[in-house]
DNA sequence: CTCTAAAATGTATCCGGTTACATGCAAACT
DNA sequence: AGTTTGCATGTAACCGGATACATTTTAGAG
């Protein structure tokens, strides 16, 4: 009793017949009194707990899962971890998960062939609660998977809802408008997009947004002025080295993301073109290292807290009330003003 | 037939018998089938497969899980996500986690009161194969947990190993070393050192080779010069800022790790302190990041890819041959000279 | 054509927590 | 005393995949 309170090595966990045993009751009286809710004597309910106790007891998920089919785990894709828009959401998601008695099951995107549908099977394996899919998926395969199964899912970006499929949008043409209509504001006119791999969601709505605010601004689009990257700070850093190769070039350059303007922000550097006399950057996300650089990034920023909210105010929506359809959220983006963009310079240039 | 191959809504997913009986076998045979190993026949094999499609059967771990104790999950404990240390690591753990099939539950150990245990608890009930610890917890009740029930733990820094435990540390001493050596031959004779919140482990580990490595090459170490921050950016900011209001300023500063340095480069920008004339600035732990901002940061660099390598092989070591003890391994340090480190300025000082 | 061995398939049980239902037992009322 | 009410507890079945063991089918040998 002094030294070695069980015998030997306590291989295998204690069940609740263990508890049972020890406390002298029976199986259902230890799962009643740790529910606590119902009718057990508060005596045996001690008499349980300390059993509890003694035995380092924890509960097997796995066989109220199995009972009930739902695990209380969620499951959250993502493209690239790296991405500190990625990380920072996922901390946001996961202390709403936590406080809600969920685990987050980590599943990559970038797994070579097949990955999202490997990812989406693993998840549905473990009878998930829901899923976050965060970046859009082109492919359709990993959404009806989820839908046939009627598993919760909400998307960031993919602007597509349906029965258990909600989506969670940033108003990037909004965030697009400020930007361009500050920008000309400045004496811009010559304004380029450096977007992600040409095929993807998100890089599409925002080359779109972009687009479509030149126009409502009055500034004619140019071909030449978008160039594709890869969500990267390496490929922000090339396309601008690109776009400084054009005989007349851009004044200020927008990214798709943060990480794809500090590349371009790094770039200029390098070239000794002064940001943001020469050319002026802004950056799409908020991130915490735009502050870190110099000169600090101007963005559009958008609130992890709050998409991760949304994502999860919007699962549990689904998960409850399995009422059907999904709902189609926005979230606010906002430009702040920082000191990588600023007027031209008034030189001379071809008038085009 | 035609537009509804299920009846109505698959509100329950497909059991095992449900495709058994689609198929007009057993679930044993089933079952088999699945394996593919065993001896069922090519035909009957078929036919099942057929019935698994149709009815898009995926199968319940939970049941697995409830049969073998294991679940093909391995959790893992982050200090904080928003670090771009521990995204790259895990990134990289979690690739080599679901190229063995396992996938990666996420717990994080900033929630409030009890965190960590709380978070321990919650992976014991989900029957981890294994624990990965990030940050050297200073509490020992988690571990305690993890060790009686055998749970195959690796800690990064802890220092500590013992039956199921292993410990995956950085080269801190030798790191150090170099960096210090490399900062002597410049000409530094006055170097600080920013820590992380004074109780942690890693703060710990890093502050002792500072001092252990000043007076291997001879100088003196000067307790002004030592300073507590938060392992952020502002933590660095904060305390650089500090550091500069001494009489006698340090020529040289190291920091705990790179978000640290990077906001005491950011504090020396503000300041208008030139890095590295007046000030050098090393960092620890080589993320993307250091490359993105001017000057580029020299740091104390270790490859994310051998850590989660390390911590993944450690892992499946105790899992499978289930021998007691656990591995002490070590992972080199390597300095990577950029920008942020010259020779000091010579310029008048009270010579102390 | 029969018998036997091997191959293919079927049946039933286990894993552990939950819970409907059954049982027990005491106080309260007729 | 007998009976009802109601609370405390016990028993057994269920969830779904795996598998030891039982049973059937098939093939090959005599």
């Amino acid at each position: 009793m002094r030294q070695n309170a069980e015998k030997s090595g306590p291989k295998k966990p204690a069940t609740m017949r263990d508890v049972a045993r020890h406390a002298g009751v029976s199986v259902a009286t230890v799962s009643r009194a740790l529910d606590g809710s119902s009718l057990v004597t508060e005596e045996t309910a001690l008499v349980v707990r300390r059993a509890v106790a003694k035995l380092n007891f924890v509960p097997n998920i796995s066989a109220r899962t199995l009972k009930y089919g739902q695990s209380h785990a969620i499951g959250v894709i993502v493209p690239d971890l790296t991405n500190p828009f990625f990380s920072e959401f996922l901390r946001e998601f996961e202390a709403l998960a936590s406080a809600n008695g969920q685990v987050v099951l980590l599943a990559n995107a970038e797994a070579s062939v097949g990955g999202a549908l490997t990812s989406v099977r693993q998840l549905l394996m473990r009878l998930v609660d829901g899923v976050v899919v965060l970046p859009s998926l082109d492919e359709l395969e990993p959404y009806q998977l989820l839908t046939l199964r009627k598993v919760p899912t909400v998307a960031i970006d993919s602007r597509r809802t349906g029965p258990c499929f909600s989506d969670v949008s940033l108003m990037h043409e909004e965030g697009m408008r400020q930007a361009i209509g500050y920008l000309k504001d400045l004496g811009h006119r010559k304004i380029a997009f450096i977007g992600g791999s040409s095929g993807l969601m998100i890089s599409k709505l925002r080359l779109d947004a972009f687009q479509a605010s030149l126009k409502m601004h009055g500034i004619t689009v140019r071909h030449e002025y978008v160039r594709y990257g890869n969500y990267r700070a390496d490929g922000g850093d090339r396309e601008l080295r690109n776009l400084m190769l054009l005989a007349d070039r851009p004044t200020a350059v927008i990214g798709v993301n943060d990480l794809t303007a500090l590349g371009a922000l790094r770039a200029a550097r390098t070239l000794n073109i002064s940001v943001p006399n020469e050319i002026s950057i802004v950056g799409f996300d908020g991130i915490e290292l735009d502050d870190l650089v110099s000169p600090s990034l101007t963005t559009m920023s958008v609130s992890r807290k709050l998409i991760a909210q949304s994502c999860h105010g919007a699962l549990e929506e689904m998960r409850v009330g399995r009422n059907g359809l999904g709902r189609q959220l926005y979230i606010p983006v906002e430009l702040i003003v920082r000191q990588s963009t600023g007027r031209p310079l008034r030189k001379m240039t071809k008038s085009r």
